[in-house]
DNA sequence: GAAAACAATAGACCATTGTCCATGGTTTGG
DNA sequence: CCAAACCATGGACAATGGTCTATTGTTTTC
């Protein structure tokens, strides 16, 4: 598909799709199209922008998930891409305890008020 | 204190400390030196930093945090400050479900390596 | 009493994460 | 056929959250 139906599709701006591509998050093919050069994005990328967004939401940085892509897709070793990922596990796990603790601060203060 | 031994004693380097306060997240008060115009933080800035480190490892903003800020501390309305920190909490535990998500998503990942 | 360490202020600088704009070409609907 | 809508590229712009530097004055330490 082109990238107006992609970006209507997964809710992800034009910009902000050009934005991840350029930086490696997803990939485009060349469309088949002799007279223009438009790109064609392969039905997935709906997928792979949901996992994007809400990496993004969930606090992950764009280094973070090239780190992953790189990892999964690149992954000629998977010992190191198994690590890479596990490693992202552990940091969202830590990010999730921060929230937690916070939450609960505010829980008290909410208590005080 | 003097900012050096907040430094010191929060983790948290001189400049982000004065970009808090001049932000309106920490408060000092002027020193007792008739020589200098150093600033006097009190004890309980250690308090307040460690909360603010949390809360932005947590992922809430310089804003976000200047919403708690004024609920808390200048809080002439009581309703109003408990429903500001109120939805600080909602939307940290949005942030919570989003990363258990991502997490949940890249074991998933993992498996299939 | 001089050097080293510390403080205040102001402004420049930086990376990150988009978003917007200009230009120029292509496709499509009426 | 022609205007409106779409696409690609490149670069400018913006907000956020610090971080660094320069300058000038103060305190501490040897």
């Amino acid at each position: 598909m082109k990238i107006g139906e992609l970006a209507e599709r997964s809710g992800v701006t034009r910009d902000t799709i050009r934005f991840y591509e350029r930086n490696g998050l997803i990939r485009s093919r060349p469309g088949q199209s002799a007279t223009n050069n438009y790109r064609d994005y392969p039905e997935d990328n709906l997928f792979q922008l949901e996992f994007l967004t809400r990496a993004r939401d969930a606090g992950m940085s764009i280094a973070d998930l090239q780190d992953i892509v790189n990892a999964t897709e690149g992954s000629c070793d998977m010992e190191a891409a198994k690590n890479v990922i596990g490693a992202k596990i552990s940091e969202l796990k830590e990010r999730e305890e921060q929230i937690r603790k916070v939450v609960l601060f505010l829980e008290e203060s909410l208590q005080k008020l």
